[in-house]
DNA sequence: GTTGTGACGGGTC
DNA sequence: CGACCCGCCACAA
C-alpha cells in the first residue's frame, strides 16, 4: 500500500489548477504544468498521482499530450469500460478507443 | 548531498 | 505504425 503524505505546495497548486478544469473538457499534464509555472508533466502526474481529493480533483480529465487517457485508465475497449472512461464520456468528452480528441477538448 | 522512481513529452529507430 | 531512448521536474529514501 502506498502511505499517505501531506501535500505539499506544488502538488496543492497542481490541485487547484486540475479543478478549475470545465466540465466536457480536458487538460493535458504538459497543459497544467505550464499554467501552474512550476515543474513539468512528468512533476504533475506525480502530484496527481498521489491526489487526495479524488472526486474533488477531476483528474481523469487530465489526459496525456497525445490525447491517450494516460496511466489513470487505459484500456477502454474492454468488455467493461472503466468507471473513469466512461465518467469522462458523461462529461461530453469523446473518448476513442482510450484516445481523445484534443483538438476540440483541449482546454 | 546523491540516487532512484514516476498517472509525461518529444524525438529517433 | 509501434517500440525505444533521453530529458524534464518533483518527491522519497
Amino acid at each position: 500500500m502506498k502511505p499517505d503524505r501531506p501535500p505539499t505546495d506544488f502538488e496543492t497548486l497542481v490541485y487547484q489548477i486540475v479543478r478549475t478544469i470545465p466540465k466536457g473538457k480536458v487538460s493535458t499534464y504538459g497543459t497544467v504544468a505550464k499554467r501552474a509555472g512550476r515543474g513539468t508533466a512528468r512533476s504533475v502526474g506525480t502530484a496527481l498521482a498521489r491526489n487526495p481529493f479524488a472526486p474533488e480533483v477531476p483528474c481523469h480529465r487530465v489526459v496525456r499530450a497525445d490525447g491517450s487517457l494516460g496511466g489513470f485508465n487505459g484500456e477502454t475497449e474492454g468488455p467493461e469500460m472503466q468507471k473513469k472512461t466512461r465518467l469522462l464520456k458523461s462529461e461530453g468528452v469523446e473518448v476513442r478507443s482510450g484516445v481523445i480528441d484534443l483538438s476540440r477538448f483541449g482546454s
